[in-house]
RNA sequence: GCGUCGUUGGUGAAGUGGUUAACACGCUGGUUUGUGGCACCAGUAUGCAAGGGUUCGAUUCCCUUACGACGCCCCA
């Protein structure tokens, strides 16, 4: 048998469903705060990669997916989403738009080569958001209260906001430095991963699973002490601006993220939620202030934010959040002989053009097993088609749910449904008489969308 | 890259070095002359992830690979 690719998954049925909501509710948000779709393609240079994040991890060379196209170009398969919105910035030359900043969000997935777990896959959607042309603060309070909403939009209450700021690149040097400085002495008492970390990335020890409980770790200098006046006062400025907005978060020195190019606000969103795995990052953002310059562009000052959307499905579910996920359907079409059946494809057809959700047989199924099938697909409603009351105009329906019946007139079917189903028919003229050739002039349900 | 544990039908699963792989649910049909969901009856894996090895014989033991779950590393 062939199987899906490691780390990758397959959406559908109800799940899918909870995608699609969610996915709407991340649209809906980002609207409101006035951010636009942007799509970039799912690869790009290697070389952007490379540049984008940085050399002093080993993300890039390790961790992607990386081919060779049939011209001989390196390509990647993207692993996030900041750096292409960069690169589509700089080459088309967004910069010079008179509308600044530019605010765009993106939803798309992304490739990681790495060892599956519990809230980690190769294949992962991220949706994110990016404000690429201002350096103030309350950009950075924007972005996370956008986060933060669209999390509270879709019913989550278990989360949590840590923040914190690296300062500007003279602060953050000197408060690597002072890391370094403080661990050194002590590294024996350290793991033995962090004594690697101590050369490779210091900040990291911070974060550290297996040190959480040191002593050391508690009393390591912390980021915000080494901020100089600037970066503080700008650090103040953001976490007003949140408390203006009424944004709840918690300043947690350990937040230092992966990557060498953020610089002054990270943050993360965490997920509190009991049964969570190892990873219960719901996703994180920050500041990187020289990526566009890095990349080949001018100097720009920007703050993003990403985030998975498979771990905020997996909230949601350990949350036990109700979400209007639509489970059935309104009307079984039920049929016996081939004039009846044929009937049936009629009669669909007309009632999903009046915008009725409408389902019927096709596998043959007796009409026992029709009956079964329609509480499966949770008919609220079912036509039970008859050729004799078809030949007098007539027509079987059944409320599935108080079993009872009643015949009626076809000409009323729409109306009937509609009356008992409320759903979206709206402004039905009684008045009309058109048949459905009216060619949508009089409003009447035949042309209902 | 490293580690632990897994992989038996549509589903949940039991099980054994040896002729027919339990049980349950589901599904399909019948009893029911076009109205089910109860009841009863019948049917429903030529196969135990894939490949190789040990053996007279392997789903069962061994090895390899793939995939899954969880953790480490890393975390964009």
């Amino acid at each position: 048998m062939i199987q899906k690719p490691k780390g990758c998954n397959d959406i559908y049925g109800r799940e899918a469903k909870i995608w699609k909501y969610v996915e709407s509710i991340i649209d809906a948000t980002m609207e409101k705060y006035n951010y636009t779709y942007i799509r970039t393609p799912i690869f790009e240079s290697t070389e952007l990669f490379h540049r984008g994040i940085g050399e002093s991890t080993d993300i890039v060379t390790k961790e992607t997916y990386d081919f060779v196209d049939r011209g001989g170009r390196n390509m990647t398969l993207r692993p996030e989403g900041t750096a292409g919105v960069c690169r589509s910035y700089v080459e088309n030359k967004m910069y010079g738009d008179p509308n600044q900043p530019v605010k765009v969000y993106y939803n798309g997935t992304m490739y990681r080569y790495e060892r599956p777990q519990s809230g980690r896959d190769r294949e992962l959607t991220q949706f994110g958001m990016e404000v690429l042309g201002s350096d103030d603060p309350l950009s950075d309070a924007e972005v996370i209260s956008l986060a933060v909403n669209i999390y509270k939009m879709l019913g989550l209450k278990e989360i949590k906001v840590n923040i914190n700021s690296l300062g500007d690149k003279e602060s953050r040097d000197m408060y690597r430095k002072a890391l370094i400085d403080y661990f050194k002495p002590h590294i024996g008492e350290l793991c033995e991963d962090c004594q690697t970390r101590l050369e490779k990335n210091p900040l990291r020890i911070l974060d550290c699973k297996v040190d959480a409980d040191n002593e050391l770790l508690k009393n390591a200098p912390k980021t915000i002490d080494y901020l100089n006046d600037e970066s503080r006062e700008r650090f103040e400025a953001v976490k007003d601006y949140l408390d203006i907005m009424q944004i709840k978060y918690e300043v947690n020195p350990s937040i230092v993220r992966g990557l060498d190019y953020y610089n002054h606000t990270v943050f993360e969103i965490e997920a509190k939620v009991e049964g969570f795995g190892a990873n219960n990052v719901l996703g994180g953002g920050g500041r990187y202030n020289h990526l566009c310059s890095e990349i080949g562009g001018p100097d720009t000052p920007c703050i993003g934010f990403a985030a998975g959307i498979g771990r905020l499905v997996m909230a949601l579910e350990l949350e036990k959040v109700p979400l209007p996920i639509v489970e059935d359907i309104d009307l079984f079409l039920m049929y016996v002989n081939e004039d009846e059946k044929k009937y049936a494809a009629y009669l669909a057809q007309e009632l999903r053009m009046a915008g009725f959700i409408v389902d019927t047989e096709y596998t043959g199924r007796s009409l026992k097993g029709q009956f079964k099938q329609a509480d499966r697909l949770n008919a609220k409603y079912i036509a039970i088609l008859n050729s004799e009351e078809l030949d007098n105009n007539e027509i079987k329906i059944r409320n599935n749910k108080t079993k009872e019946e009643e015949i009626i007139s076809l000409d009323v079917l729409i109306y009937y449904l509609d009356e008992k189903l409320n759903t979206g028919v709206e402004d039905i003229d009684d008045e009309c008489s058109c048949g459905g050739e009216c060619e949508g002039d009089c409003h009447c349900h035949h042309h209902h969308e």
